[in-house]
DNA sequence: CGGTTGCATGTCATC
DNA sequence: ATGACATGCAACCGG
């Protein structure tokens, strides 16, 4: 041990007969400070005795008091507030004894259950975090003066200052929107007349408009309760984190919201759905707002009221389709089982109880797998609960706790079936709760409106938890029912039904002096339509209207949506109704629409369109995986070939259109459209560098190798000088030269034989060649090589099958 | 042979 | 890039 040296970086003393302790270490431990260092930080004057100077000293915004700020040894002596401004930890604690009488708790919950201490009672958090009461409460009123100054402005702690500080806490405490008063109902019940009556009651107490603590009650509410159990429960800086976190996904105050007590609200108010950090749990901060509970503080009354007893929300989970599913496994989120179940080292975990909120208590086998150097846990036996709760994929599985006593409640909150209504849902006058909502819990995700305004966070939840939903039902769900079945579409014939996105405006992008639309929003599903060319080779576009089923004509340039009427027909106003005649008769499509004739096919598709009409949309893809092949068949019928991508029109000459689909039809050796110049380009850049690689490592093979090495070098300088002959020419050689095929189309895989067969160097081969690694060359026979390179599927990124 | 269990893998969201 | 998670699937087990 060397000697000591006063941390005081002013002092830096090491004389000191006696060192005392002075702040906390990251590190752990404690500073060392010299005797009169260590004196000065003990007696709080340590930043005014050495660093008087310097800047960074404020005032505290209740007393007045200079605090230096940004300094080690001032760091405990401070807090800053959420309005502005920073205050000292004895003001704090000045306001936390009268806030203990202004945290006013109902008789009906007992002293010891909520009592100055009570929520840290509620909360072992704060123990788990080693949090003592000075800090504790220091904490719990920094979360109070700061939520009053959030909403208070620079006003709110300065009134404490003067007159009654209790009476103005409540004044101030009545101004706070629903940010402390969403938890006053989160924490206290108000309401423990109601019986008990099951489920059912639940629900229905649910749908009843009730006292709605979320919006500011002015006079109302004699209680100043913290945001949220997490907001109170915690200590130190994870508390900060968590009122923080509230404090950003509440909706920001406002403007004038109408009050409970206010015609304007009576029974009509909507209680917001706000997803808020958990209380509580081990890293929970980690948890993602996914998971974050949405209960209303309505809801929660509710129940806190039907169970007589303190729900702290903990997390919440929209059911996949495995979770719901006859295996009975749920899988938990890992931060979610970690923070708020016991902890287990087993992976066959233990048994844990969970009471729903009939008051049933269910056991599932709280368990883990290895996943990938982790964990993945899974609750497993829930098949019966979830059956019980009638939950299914896309609703919502809720975990609480029921305080004092820690048992955990598991709860469901249904989704809204029809996706439609959900996104339209909106901010509206109901009676209670909005259609499809149960729960344990009543309200599905609504969007999160208050005052208002919506809380992005919330908001971003809210669709986050629609995607998922929608994720979920598309996925798996529906692809059990007979229509998915019907749902066999190969890429290519669903390419047909692509169209570019109506607000998309292409970016085009010249690539080897081809142009290239590059398209930002994704394109979406158009109808499908026909294209014809008549005797005189002008083009049309048919299509079907949704309604009549009649054949319209349409310019060949128009793009359809995926739903398609008469009435959308701008460019023929004597046909932009159903009344009017058909473009075309249905027999003169026949050489166009080929399905006409497949009577076979046909039938099939009747099966789903009776009549028929021409599907739109994913109906369009159900109907095209019916129909098979006919997709193709009638655009390789129509004129203009493929529709390949979205903004593609007849005649394009994009290097994507105008190649044939897939593994039909080939370009001919001779060839100069563009996509076979482009090939060509390529091939002589590619050629040419790989030449000079090759030159390179000649110089070493030259080197290296023996005699019998030096024969097979000639070799590989005829292959290579046959290579370069291939690549260098011009088009007119390559004219020549091709007496191989140039085949964009081909499967490699299928066609190789054919192009070993082939006698001259195809484009192809030559590219295959000049992929193969050197070693290639060095094959003992010309034979082998040549069968070799044969056998190298063409790639026109000059990369070889190694 | 059907159901269960445990793990592997692919996809996707987040960092 | 990484981790979480949804799900597939093979091995296992019991009737």
């Amino acid at each position: 041990m060397g000697s000591k040296n006063c941390m005081n970086d002013v002092c830096r003393g090491t004389t000191s007969s006696e060192w005392k302790k002075g702040w906390s270490l990251e590190s752990g431990g404690f500073a060392k400070l010299c005797y009169r260092c260590g004196s000065s930080y003990e007696n709080s004057v340590f930043c005014e005795t050495f660093h008087l100077e310097e800047s960074g000293w404020r005032e505290c915004r209740i007393c007045g008091k200079r605090i230096h700020c940004g300094c080690i040894a001032s760091r405990y002596v401070h807090e800053y507030m959420d309005f502005g401004g920073v205050g000292c930890t004895t003001c704090l604690k000045r306001l936390e004894v009268h806030s203990k009488q202004a945290l006013q708790i109902p008789s009906n919950i007992s002293k010891d259950t909520v009592s100055t201490n009570g929520i840290k009672d509620v909360h072992p958090g704060v123990v788990e975090n080693g949090i003592d009461d000075v800090n504790f409460s220091t904490q719990r009123l920094l979360q109070l003066t700061k939520a009053i100054g959030a909403i208070d402005g620079c006003s709110g702690l300065e009134q404490l200052t003067h007159a009654d500080p209790l009476l103005k806490t409540r004044q101030s405490s009545t101004r706070v929107p629903n940010l402390t008063q969403q938890s006053s109902s989160t924490f206290f019940k108000t309401d423990n007349s109601r019986p008990r009556d099951g489920v059912k009651n639940i629900y229905e107490s649910l749908a009843q408009p009730s006292i709605n603590f979320s919006l500011t009650t002015p006079s109302s509410s004699p209680i100043t309760i913290l945001p949220f159990p997490g907001g109170i429960a915690e200590g130190s800086e994870q508390s900060k984190g968590s009122l923080q976190q509230a404090l950003n996904v509440l909706p920001k105050p406002p403007k004038p919201i109408p009050t409970v007590g206010s015609e304007v609200n009576k029974g009509t108010v909507l209680q917001a759905r706000v997803a808020r950090p958990p209380a509580e749990g081990r890293g929970r901060n980690q948890l993602l707002p996914r998971y974050w509970p949405r209960i209303t503080d309505q809801e929660l009354q509710q129940l806190s009221g039907d169970l007589k007893s303190i729900i702290v929300p903990l997390f919440e989970k929209v059911l996949s389709a495995s979770d719901a599913g006859r295996i009975g496994r749920l899988v938990l989120p890992k931060a979610c089982a970690e923070a708020f179940f016991p902890l287990i080292n087993q992976s066959e975990g233990i048994p844990i109880r969970i009471q729903d909120i009939t008051a049933k208590e269910w056991t599932f086998q709280f368990r883990f797998w290895p996943n990938n150097n982790s964990r993945m846990y899974v609750l497993e036996g829930v098949t019966p609960c979830i059956q019980n709760m009638q939950v299914q994929a896309g609703d919502t599985v809720t975990f609480s706790r029921i305080e004092p006593g820690g048992q955990l409640l598991i709860g469901c909150r249904k989704a809204i079936n029809n996706g439609d209504a959900q996104d339209s849902q909106t901010f509206t006058s109901t009676s209670g709760d909005s259609p499809g909502e149960t729960s344990f819990s009543g309200a599905t995700g609504n969007l999160l409106l208050n005052g208002g305004k919506t809380s992005d966070d919330s908001l971003q939840q809210s669709m986050w938890e629609r995607k998922k939903v929608k994720n979920i039902k598309n996925k798996r769900l529906h692809m059990h029912t007979d229509d998915a079945m019907e749902l066999r579409i190969t890429w290519e014939e669903a390419q047909e039904l692509l169209r570019p996105s109506p607000t998309a405006e292409p970016t085009v992008v010249v690539v080897e002096d081809h142009e290239f639309e590059e398209f930002e929003e994704p394109p979406i599903f158009g109808k499908r339509t026909v294209f014809t060319s008549g005797p005189s080779g002008e083009q049309d576009q048919l299509t079907q209207c949704d309604s009549c089923l009649k054949w319209r004509r349409l310019p060949v340039h128009a793009l359809l949506s995926a739903k398609w009427s008469n009435s959308e027909n701008i460019w023929d106003l004597k046909r932009c109704s159903c009344p009017a005649p058909e473009d075309i008769r249905p027999k003169d499509l026949e050489p166009f629409v080929p399905s006409y004739k497949d009577s076979k096919r046909r039938k099939v598709s009747e099966n789903k369109m009776p009549k028929g009409g021409e599907p739109s949309g994913l109906d369009a893809l159900a109907t095209a995986a019916v129909l098979g092949d006919n997709i193709s068949d009638i655009t390789e019928c129509s004129v203009g070939a493929t529709t390949r991508h979205p903004r593609h029109r007849p005649g394009c000459t994009c290097i994507v259109c105008i190649q044939p689909p897939s593994g039909k039809g080939k370009h001919e050796p001779t060839c100069k459209c563009n996509v076979c110049q482009t090939v060509r380009r390529r091939f002589k850049t590619l050629m040419m560098r790989k030449k000079k690689r090759q030159s390179e490592r000649e110089a070493e093979v030259t080197q290296a190798k023996d005699r019998a090495s030096l024969k097979l070098e000639l070799v590989r300088e005829d292959i290579a000088r046959d290579v370069k002959a291939g690549a260098m020419g011009k088009e007119a050689d390559m004219e020549e030269s091709s007496k191989g095929q140039l085949d964009l189309n081909c499967d490699p895989h299928r066609e190789d034989k054919m192009l070993a067969q082939t006698a001259g160097m195809s484009l192809t081969m030559l590219m295959s060649s000049v992929a193969l690694p050197l070693d290639m060359y060095l094959t003992p026979t010309i034979a082998q090589n040549q069968e070799n390179l044969s056998f190298i599927p063409a790639d026109t990124d000059g990369r070889g099958r190694q």
